[in-house]
DNA sequence: CGCCCACTTGACCACGATCAATACCGGTGG
DNA sequence: CCACCGGTATTGATCGTGGTCAAGTGGGCG
């Protein structure tokens, strides 16, 4: 994990200036528009920006770590992440990927939960949450978008709930793969890059890693994807897919 | 479902002194403390007294339905309600069991996407989004207090996904019950009644209504419970409980 | 070239779903 | 008060999906 600035909030103010030069301004963010700061104007972005750092992590650098505190609130520019928790008897559950404009940080409680772990070249915009809470009563539009984008999560865990309780292997192999393309258009429509190993998505859909790939088998062999690697997936049937997933 | 004195935003302000004097005041309510109005101060709760109203459910009643809208957010006083999705193939998926203090209401979405049914008699706290925003300006703490909620649910929402995912028949029910007891404890510590059929839970812990059953039996015949009627459960052994559930 | 790790495929087994029968409980009416 | 009825819960028998164990394949990287 290697901060590209590391900055704590007690230096901020003397340097507000230099970071303001050397950070982005968050205007020209290309994930804005989904993000928590999409409510703000121009000028308040600008504010934004001076309390913000970019953080880049590597594959498999761990962002936060269940158990431990963190004053600090991210979201994802570009590549994606898992977070997960670990149950005592070993296993793992993946409650979700964040891609790019998904908010990640503490709510409440005083240590997380889960641990976020980078799926690949991952950027981050960084924040203490300090600093924000101090620019919310300034901007009360940042934590409206916030609550948004809490709201927003809180809908795609309880759907993807309702995957694990009442779909099978096949189903939910199916609907994994619709949610990843309609979340992102990555260029073409249909082709979809999976940033994560198999054992991740067995880990999310609550199956094992065999049967995932069964799953996968099974999806080519009905000719509703093509496998091009295990990374690159063609989505040849949309519509089909979509029925099978329900 | 009827509602004790319904009311549309727009008589709001020549109803104002009405409504207070028809309200009860929430400095009063008892669910207050764990509720989004937590962080506000008395005088700012009559404020919020002024915008709300009670509404009260009868058992099966429906508070609201998949697909439509509703400019209303309300907060459980007393009672319990089942917040669920069907599926296309008749199935249903429920997501969770709102209980006193907890929040209900559209996020962002402008069509509601589960349905919230009561289980028993039940009373809730009304507002309307449109004054709640009016008030949400002047009473930053309000939204900070939804935010807080919001992180809450996400939370265990997150956490239920893992008993979902990576659990047995008998770990789903022994956790369900202690989840119920340790949000609530209603009287004595180890009595716990519960509003929802076989069925509910079932479709909450996605099992079927028989496996739910002989889970229940397994558990008594093993001591860790006691079933009085079906409706009401003896926590035993809440330690080896824990310790199965894991 | 060879090693390692991720992925795939196969054979078998167990847990929970399904189908079916019975028991129980609450409410209603005679 | 009891008899009846409908919905809910329990228990049993059988089947199928997906987990487990094991072997084999393939791709990326030193």
């Amino acid at each position: 994990m290697t901060t590209t600035r590391p900055q704590s909030s007690e230096f901020l103010a003397q340097r507000e200036n230099e970071q303001f030069m050397l950070s982005e301004p968050c205007a020209s963010c290309h994930v804005q528009p989904w993000s928590a700061c999409a409510l703000l104007t121009p000028e308040r972005l600008d504010r934004l920006a001076c309390i913000t750092t970019k953080l880049r992590l590597s594959k498999h650098d761990i962002l936060f770590e269940t158990g431990t505190s963190d004053d600090h609130i991210y979201t994802v520019i570009s590549g994606a992440l898992k977070l997960y928790q670990n149950l005592p008897n070993g296993q793992r559950q993946i409650v979700g990927f964040p891609y790019p404009g998904d908010f990640l940080g503490l709510g409440t409680q005083p240590k997380h939960d889960f641990t976020a772990e980078a799926l690949t070249e991952t950027t981050l915009c960084q924040s203490s949450r300090h600093d924000f809470a101090r620019l919310q009563t300034d901007l009360p539009e940042l934590e409206h978008g916030l609550l948004q984008k809490a709201f927003e999560t809180l809908f795609s865990v309880r759907t993807h709930m309702t995957q694990l309780g009442r779909r099978n292997a096949l189903q939910r192999v199916a609907s994994f793969l619709l949610q990843l393309v309609q979340r992102h258009d990555q260029g073409s429509r249909w082709i979809l890059r999976l940033p994560m190993t198999r054992a991740d998505i067995a880990d999310y859909t609550g199956l094992t890693v065999e049967t995932v790939s069964r799953s996968f088998s099974t999806l080519r062999q009905r000719k509703l994807i093509g496998v091009d690697t295990v990374g690159n997936i063609h989505l040849l049937s949309p519509e089909r897919l979509r029925a099978l997933a329900g």
